[in-house]
RNA sequence: GGGAUCUUAGCUCAGCUGGGAGAGCAUCUGCCUUACAAGCAGAGGGUCAUAGGUUCGAGCCCUAUAGGUCCCACCA
């Protein structure tokens, strides 16, 4: 056995550990059928990124459940990887590309293309190193990109299947633009949020007619693009000019009124400006009366040719000038200050601009129906539960995916056009001939696929599928995902109905969802605000341990979180108990002999009394994580390790180890090591390394990651002394209490004396007799029946079953003495109020369960010894 | 507009199937007791947002109200 460093450093340690592990394999899995699997796929962290707590967060909590897992004999798989990022790898490309003046455009496709792998090469893997920081065990043999080969691979087979099938399909529809990264995005990639703006009230001139129709509109602009008014078919207001034609301010276009149910009457003027190219429900209203689509922008949101002398305008310098334009004409009416709710580009925050444009889709309604089958029939659940509404909401209401992006970095679509004909082709690679007219030119669709299309295969597609390998077999499906709540839409969802689709299977049976790592104040972390903390930093500084255990410490899935300083400082402290405990124990083991084994009759009462709680603790901890209370698990394995193990234990078999002659030292040694080796081993999946260095020194053995999870066992309960050391504990804080509220210090010893008629409770203090004197800070303790000796001045400190008497005379405050029995008698009649209420009341006693009834009694019985312990106290103080 | 969620000690949060309110930090009082001052021993501090209801019993279940947060939604 090594002797451990004095002080806890994680420094140093956490790395030699790390590397250890990764050289001795214990991360890699392989098929082997005589195990059962438990497996994990990473939510695939950007090339782009850097370990951020979010991230920390997420991979804390698989860790935590691998490292279990693993303990417990499966065969635990967490396979890691990254993703390619489309968006948001291309913009960081074409910004270094920038700096050195070249557009991307010059490059061309291909160069770009080269230059894009490049930067993965350069940068993509240093969120992979990051995570290797805090602990993660995952099997890095196996790490996966969503562009290698294996994925591009299923991406293409998805695609071509969905396409026969007529899932996937290409239309002209409107879809969210962003003018900014000049492409198309979903709907889930648009943000809305409020904003203030204006309502501006404008009159559009009837035909042939000197009178006007007032409509009220957000986006004046769009009025380029206006082939329609249209009013509420039941609106009385506006019966007479359904089917005239008005005339366009500033265009001079004749469109004509016309009516539909879409338009609210109550709201603006009742009329409104239908512009089909440019909101989604004017499409509609243009789609259900043939109206003509007239686009009036450019990719980059400027005026085209159709806004006439608009034209080359930004929209909202075009929004202005039209503006000035209508109240130099007088056709403004008047302007209104209107919050509405503005649809932005998650990435950038550009305003999005809805298009009409030709673009692949995903259609959802089939494929959504055994993802929402999933949840309600319980193949899949979330926790916390309240998940499944927001998921079932979301499909419920779901709408075709437009998968299409107007970007180079992703997986290309495989779609071909001949170049004679037109005729599209989706095949695996280019066609030869075509099929239509026989040409033999064909162009590929220039577009890329939606970074999350790749990432709804993840779980299989890392696995091996489109293969039909042994790792799909075996490990296919996996267990448990572990993601933020933020992206159930973009990817859980996903995943879900792409793993029904594909693998007739649901891809995972569990969801556990987390919430965001939020700075002190309970802001979001962020680059504009500065308030991130790094978590490479708090480990440099606390090590992995410690952030890890913040991390899990106090929450409750699917809640936020805030983080700051003193949690982390907390947690480091406890690592430094840990760490203090185990050295204490391992001095003295090194100085004796500890046998291999113990018999129960060798054992003290304080021995199996810990032996009982950490027996109990390894079977609560173990039901916790197996619901995903993480928080609450961690929280047991906290209060046992600090107080009752280092605090109590420890403290109670001081003098058994100090004494020469004590016959019971080796059981304390053997006791010792055996709960903190359970302890550790409980505490390993929240706090790897510092268990496993003391594992290693401690025990000799290989490593604690691959040891086995403390499991229930029968032999180590012992109800019985755990009762008689609750006893004495609660003796020894009666005693304490009794001395710090009379302000004795702890070097001025006392004896005590303990007075009972039971035989039992006797005996229990006759046997803790050296503990409990040195606990007590007694002199020497005295267990006698009756109160022979003592002096009517003695203190005494209120314990049930016995009395307890300290006699230091001239310490004694007998205000303060008396003050603080009144207080107890005042307590003690309160909760016998209590006990009574319940035990007389007739619908308690037949309604509430025997085992409640019988506790209530037990109570009623201590109260009622103690209260006579108070007055026969109180009696002896008047005299 | 719909939905979710929160409101518990000065602060940040736990509280698992309803059965006498918890932790960390902060505060106060003693202690350098041979593992640990990143510590030890004690103490104070809560009408569990409000109002009803169900129940023998409610922080927990139900209803309503107030305030906060978030998500969804096409009101121009």
């Amino acid at each position: 056995m090594k002797e451990l460093a004095k002080t806890y450093d994680p420094k140093g340690m956490e790395d030699r550990i790390y590397a250890d592990w990764m050289e001795k394999k214990y991360f890699h899995a392989e098929v082997d059928r005589s195990r059962k699997p438990f497996t994990i796929v990473m939510p695939p962290p950007n090339i782009t990124g850097k370990l951020h707590m979010g991230h920390a967060l997420d991979n804390t909590l698989q860790d935590i459940l691998i490292r279990y897992k693993r303990m417990q004999g499966y065969n635990a798989l967490w396979v890691p990887g990254t993703d390619h990022a489309s968006i948001s790898t291309e913009v960081k490309v074409i910004n270094q590309l920038k700096e050195e003046g070249i557009d991307k455009n010059e490059l061309g496709r291909e160069g770009f293309l080269k230059r894009t792998w490049q930067w993965r090469e350069e940068y993509g893997h240093t969120i992979v190193e990051q995570l290797k920081k805090i602990g993660s065990s995952c099997d890095w043999d196996r790490e996966r990109f969503t562009m290698d080969e294996g994925c591009s691979k299923a991406v293409q087979e998805v695609f071509l299947k969905l396409y026969k099938k007529g899932y996937i399909y290409k239309g002209s529809r409107i879809i969210n633009w962003c003018p900014v990264c000049k492409t198309s995005i979903s709907d889930a990639e648009v943000e809305h949020e409020e904003q203030a703006g204006h309502f501006w009230h404008i009159n559009y001139p009837i035909k042939g007619s000197d009178k006007f129709v007032e409509i009220a509109t957000t986006r004046p602009e769009t009025m380029l693009g206006d082939t329609a008014l249209a009013v509420n078919p039941d609106d009385e207001r506006y019966q007479d000019i359904i089917g005239k034609t008005v005339i366009l301010p500033l265009v001079g276009r004749e469109i004509p009124v016309i009516a539909d149910a879409y338009v609210d009457k109550e709201f603006g003027t009742g009329v409104v400006k239908i512009t089909p190219a440019h909101d989604p429900n004017d499409f509609e209203v243009g789609k259900r009366h043939n109206l003509p689509e007239i686009n009036i922008l450019n990719d980059d949101a400027t005026i085209n040719e159709n806004g006439g002398k608009y034209a080359g305008m930004d929209r909202y310098e075009a929004r202005k000038a039209i503006v000035k334009e209508l109240e130099e004409q007088g056709l403004l009416v008047k302007v209104e200050d209107h919050v509405h709710n503005v649809g932005t580009h998650d990435r950038c925050g550009t305003t999005v601009e809805p298009m009409i444009k030709q673009q692949w889709f995903v259609k959802m309604e089939e494929m959504a129906k055994p993802a929402i089958e999933a949840v309600k029939n319980g193949d899949l659940t979330f926790v916390p539960e309240r998940f499944d509404k927001i998921y079932l909401h979301w499909l419920e209401n779901i709408r075709d995916w437009c998968i299409s992006r107007q970007l180079w970095w992703g997986h290309r679509i495989p779609a071909y056009y001949c170049d004679d004909c037109g005729e599209i082709v989706v095949d695996s690679e280019m066609p030869k001939v075509c099929p239509k007219c026989g040409g033999t030119h064909f162009t590929q669709d220039p577009d890329t696929l939606d970074t999350w299309f790749s990432s709804a295969l993840w779980p299989f597609s890392t696995l091996g599928w489109p293969e039909k390998t042994e790792d799909l077999d075996y490990f296919y499906p996996t267990d448990v995902l572990v993601t933020g709540y933020d992206i159930i839409f973009f990817w859980v969802i996903r995943m879900v109905f792409s793993g029904y689709e594909q693998t007739g299977k649901c891809p995972f049976h569990h969801v556990l969802i987390h919430g965001l790592v939020r700075d002190s104040l309970g802001r979001k972390m962020s680059k504009s605000l500065g308030n991130g903390i790094d978590p490479l930093e708090i480990i440099d500084q606390y090590g992995a341990d410690a952030l890890r255990f913040t991390l899990v410490t106090g929450n409750a899935p699917g809640n936020d979180m805030r983080f700051y300083m003193e949690r982390v400082e907390a947690s480091r402290n406890f690592a430094n108990k840990i760490w203090n405990a185990s050295r204490f124990i391992m001095m003295n083991i090194e100085k004796a002999e500890v046998p291999a084994d113990m018999k129960p009759e060798e054992l003290t009462a304080a021995d199996k009394w810990i032996l009982s709680k950490v027996n109990t603790l390894a079977q609560d901890v173990t039901v916790n994580m197996d619901k995903f209370e993480l928080g609450i698990a961690v929280q047991k394995l906290y209060d046992f390790i600090w107080e009752e193990f280092c605090d109590w234990y420890i403290e109670m078999v001081k003098p058994r180890l100090y004494s020469e002659e004590d016959k019971t030292k080796a059981a304390a040694l053997w006791t010792l090591k055996t709960v903190l080796v359970n302890a550790l081993k409980l505490l390993h999946p929240y706090m790897p390394f510092i268990t496993e260095e003391i594992f290693r020194n401690l025990t000799g053995e290989e490593s604690i990651m691959i040891s086995a999870w403390p499991e229930y066992k029968e032999a180590w309960s012992f109800a019985e002394e755990e009762g008689s050391v609750e006893l004495i504990k609660e003796a020894v804080r009666a005693i304490r209490n009794t001395r710090s509220s009379m302000n004795v210090p702890p070097s001025k010893k006392a004896k005590v004396y303990v007075v009972s008629e039971s035989e039992q409770v006797r005996a229990v203090f006759e046997g803790s007799r050296s503990f409990f004197a040195a606990l007590a800070y007694a002199s020497e303790v005295c267990v006698q029946t009756d109160k022979a000796g003592i002096g009517e001045d003695a203190v005494s400190a209120l314990i049930p079953q016995a009395a307890v008497y300290m006699p230091f005379a001239e310490l004694v405050d007998l205000e303060k003495e008396l003050e603080r029995l009144k207080k107890e008698e005042e307590r003690l009649t309160k909760e016998l109020a209590r006990v009574n209420g319940m035990l007389n009341n007739e619908k308690f006693m037949s309604k509430a369960p025997q085992s409640k009834i019988d506790e209530e009694k037990e109570k009623l019985a201590k109260y009622t010894q103690m209260m006579a312990q108070v007055k026969e106290h109180l009696a002896a103080l008047a005299k």
